[in-house]
DNA sequence: GCATTTAGTGAACGCAACGTTCACTATCGA
DNA sequence: TCGATAGTGAACGTTGCGTTCACTAAATGC
């Protein structure tokens, strides 16, 4: 019924409708292309609404891609299966830079040179923080099997995967293929992990 | 004397006044920022001049990017130092993506969802291709003297040092600090290849 | 060295999107 | 029920885009 009768919306219900039409939009036209006129009208909603809300098109998007990603939070346990593990993770990571998710991303990147720095850093650290946590659980599982280096603990080394992954993703106009992947994990990953 | 007398430049000359002035718009404002009448004022050109050569704003920058791009192209000789050598050629990139290049690269990174794939994939293969054939020299001859894994010349493995330097530029607003280049070196890239 | 062709200039234009404003109206909560 | 709050939608000025055009400087040919 929320969504049948409209009406008018206001608050939570409004902001959701207008990141979900933000999120289409970007999923069809790119970030480049995204415009203020048409994520309102797509949400149903007035400009001005989105502007009381935002100051302008790299905060909303930043906003709807926050809201989206809070979403897709997995809860990882390693199964103790090392190469299967990290090979799960990392597909997850390039399935969800696939999606409008990670077309804010690659909009992001392009504007950071003019965007303030605390931002940028803090917005880098929420997209990092969870990965790290996933692939440093994974890491102190096999080094507590022995099949791990105590050294993949170092944060560079725990970023690996991920750098690996979003590179690619940037420097294409896609996220990696599996067979891709495969080779991260089992020509660089696994060889420099292993114990 | 060629520049005391402009009068009215044309061909070459004209051009290379509209990349220099390009370029210095990019480093300026960055590449979100870069206005083609700011870049036509600076050089002292009719906008007309720029369209006439470039349909849009993404092409003419592209092609000042690839004007610059090949003056920087370095001859490398091993020198047997295996360390030395990886790090100062690492150096070189950092250095390279910290000029108004880097922001054309953001730029460029961030427009790829609405460029031509072949673009985008000739672009790429632009820039990797001498990366990689610097990098593949450097592990042909630490496998000569027994230092380097044959495996290090997997191409993956071959990209993975500019790749590191290159996510770490795209993700903040600058290129990784010396310090940083070390971590890659020592912690990921000379593990990995090491014999 | 003069006339013709080629290439650049700069101002003007229509267009699209930005970001703002305002009079109006639906919803909420006291 | 009534006031306060929040959203609507149309209009507006502004900016930058990409194009056009009459004009002019440089190069080329004779």
């Amino acid at each position: 019924m929320t969504e049948s009768t409209p009406g008018r919306r206001r608050g939570d219900d409004l902001e959701h409708a207008i990141f979900d039409a933000a999120l289409a939009e970007l999923a069809e036209v790119g970030y480049a292309n995204v415009r203020m006129e048409a994520v309102a009208a797509r949400a149903k909603a007035g400009k001005a609404s989105l502007y009381k809300r935002w100051p302008d098109r790299a905060r909303l998007i930043q906003a709807a891609a926050r809201y989206k990603a809070t979403e897709v939070e997995p809860a990882f346990e390693p199964s103790g299966d090392l190469r299967g593990d990290l090979l799960k993770v990392m597909k997850h990571i390039a399935a969800q830079q696939s999606t409008p998710f990670g077309e804010a991303i690659r909009g992001w990147i392009g504007e950071l040179r003019s965007t303030p720095a605390e931002l940028t850093e803090e917005l880098r650290t929420k997209i990092e923080t969870p990965r790290i946590r996933i692939f440093a659980k994974i890491y102190e599982d096999g080094i507590a099997r022995g099949t791990v280096k105590p050294e993949a603990l170092n944060p560079r080394v725990v970023n690996l995967a991920p750098t690996l992954i979003t590179h690619y993703f940037l420097t294409r106009a896609e996220s990696p293929p599996d067979e891709v992947i495969e080779e991260f994990l089992d020509q660089i990953v696994m060889p420099l992990i292993s114990a």
